[in-house]
DNA sequence: AAATATACCTCGTGATATGATGTATATCAT
DNA sequence: ATGATATACATCATATCACGAGGTATATTT
């Protein structure tokens, strides 16, 4: 897809992959990617961000011999994904507006 | 709205506003004010890139002894907007992944 | 005369996504 | 055994971009 229009719901998609189960980098690109396809370098940019915005902790463990970070979600980070459904609103407020511009055709 | 949200969807809005009718700058402000609103800066820096990338044309005229650029739409940019209806389905998918890991809860 | 509305523009800044690149170990196929 | 692939992390440089601050100029309203 374009990007752009993604890039508003990289935050909110990581968040939501680790709302109801901890989960790590290498797991959540895999199980986001039906959905939405992002590369590493994109997603431990955003974990660093959510992280240093107190929107989620780290906890570093080991498994089979390899490092492995579980990230768990803040009280700031379910606000987060709460005002997200807010200002979904807004974005389908948007959405009408362009299809209706669309429509005088 | 939160920015990051409003960033995708800022080109496809300004080529909407001159979909059916040419417009100018600060007329798009206020028409598009009850859906988005953006600063005059931003909206020129948006127009001027879309210049750039062929979506749309420019006319000057003068209106009241005033300097007035109206905006044109071009096939290049029909098309953007045809491509952001696909897009769109995207966005929903997106949309509805977040939903469906929100109520796991 | 002053304030507001109309109408354009540029520059600097901060935020951000992403490709390229790097490190290290485990597993699987030949 | 050895080479490829999978697992799992990280950093850096770059390009894009929205936006506030500030600027220019004329017309209208108070």
């Amino acid at each position: 897809m374009e990007g752009q229009l993604k890039r508003g719901l990289l935050d909110i998609c990581v968040l939501a992959a680790i709302k109801s189960k901890d989960s790590y980098g290498y797991k959540m690109i895999k199980d986001m990617k039906p959905y939405i396809e992002l590369s590493e370098s994109t997603l431990y940019t955003i974990l660093k961000r959510l992280e240093n915005a107190g929107m989620l902790t780290v906890r570093i463990t080991e498994h089979d011999g390899r490092l492995r970070k579980y990230y768990h979600i803040t009280e700031a980070g379910l606000r987060r994904i709460e005002d997200f459904k807010a200002e979904w609103k807004e974005v389908i407020s948007i959405y009408q507006y362009v299809m209706k511009e669309d429509c005088h055709e």
